[in-house]
DNA sequence: ACCTGAACACCGTTCAAGT
DNA sequence: ACCTGAACACCGTTCAAGT
């Protein structure tokens, strides 16, 4: 009875990178990137932040590691959800879901280059191509394009509610279009299509500019 | 003659905005995002770090507003250099060359969301593909596409030469490979185009990426 | 109003010391 | 080998005090 532990916090087992890994995740979900520290992800896990070190070789490859984890979840169709679609389509179609769904994905998916995740994904894209029919000289540009239109769409997430936010708050936009030194000021195409903000969904045109891309690789 | 200043660092005049921004370029073009500091921006312009905070909001700020500035540049095309390419196509290669000659600009552009260059950039675009004819109805998509690739070609800059490296070095591969848990750990496609890698361009990527963008448009 | 620069509240990372 | 946690070397930002 000597060997009870308390309640909270308990050390059950031995520090791994997949139970650091894990913590981490959790700390993203919660609360962004910026929550994750080693300080308190070391006190999540009832350690020193340095114990961390002898699992991961830093806060950049935790990250990287993180998003590699959440990332298998759109290499695998669900198929007790009836129809998941299929091919590169549904494939991306996955992967807007889960940047939206978990955002410091979207976050650390344009934050480092050619991470393990990125070049993961980009492997599918690929695979789910050859797949299709798309000749393997077409193959690499094609992927391309598809890979950086999800880390486009990545990079500027809630593209929609934020364009709506800028373009119709007229002083906050004004403001930023004064900065413009060597220019008229004046920003043309944003202010005509300003009125199609409202009834606007960022999946539809992450879908939308998907089917461009479709179009113009069966073209090819 | 009590008047005389030194001759290194001199205070020729106050501080402003413009000054500020111009000094963050400097040291964003000499040493990266990482080496625009406060205190070494407040050295170069010999002045404490708190006295930047009367004309620039914050770090954020700082770096939204060089990269505005900069932006510029691929709004004018230049006459002088004979056939510079017109239309979208010419906009978009020349934001790749922004992006390539300074990388810190492809690290804000996909770093912060919606900031002034970006919106500046879809602006643009949009206005391009209108003198261009693209129906109304088609623009924001079209312009949405075409925006994306060009922020996830800047997340994932030297794409060729980074990928060459990953994939070419087995062991660094072999390494990330193994994070995937719940995989097989094959990357079929990667190592399939694996010999592409060696006489790539990147530029001729994004330009191939580019066309298959304008294709998909064309053909809508 | 503008500037100064010390001070505050954090970081990631290292490393002597323990087990 | 693994863990501990204090210490190091930085950050962005604030703010009393000066001009």
């Amino acid at each position: 009875m000597t060997n009870t532990k308390p309640a909270s916090a308990r050390r059950s087992d031995a520090l791994s990178k997949q139970r650091i890994v894990q913590a981490a995740i959790e700390t993203l979900d919660e609360g962004g990137t910026d929550a994750l520290t080693f300080r308190t992800l070391a006190a999540r896990l009832s350690t020193g932040p340095g114990a961390l070190y002898h699992h991961v070789g830093n806060r950049d490859d935790l990250l990287a590691a993180s998003a590699e984890t959440v990332m298998a979840s759109v290499f695998e169709s669900p198929p007790e959800n009836g129809a998941a679609e299929p091919g590169v389509r549904g494939l991306m179609m996955r992967v807007f879901d889960l940047i939206t769904t978990r955002p410091w994905v979207a976050t650390q998916l344009s934050a480092a280059q050619w991470q393990p995740a990125v070049l993961h994904l980009f492997d599918r894209i690929g695979t789910e191509l050859d797949a299709h029919g798309v000749p393997h000289s077409a193959q690499f540009d094609a992927a391309s394009v598809l890979l950086f239109h999800a880390i486009g769409v990545a990079s500027q997430r809630d593209a929609g509610m934020q364009l709506a936010a800028t373009v119709t708050d007229r002083s906050a936009f004004l403001d930023s279009t004064r900065a413009a030194v060597t220019d008229t000021g004046d920003y043309p195409f944003l202010t005509r299509i300003a009125s199609q903000f409202a009834g606007h969904d960022d999946r539809e045109q992450f879908q939308a500019g998907l089917d461009i891309i479709l179009a113009g690789i069966g073209r090819g």
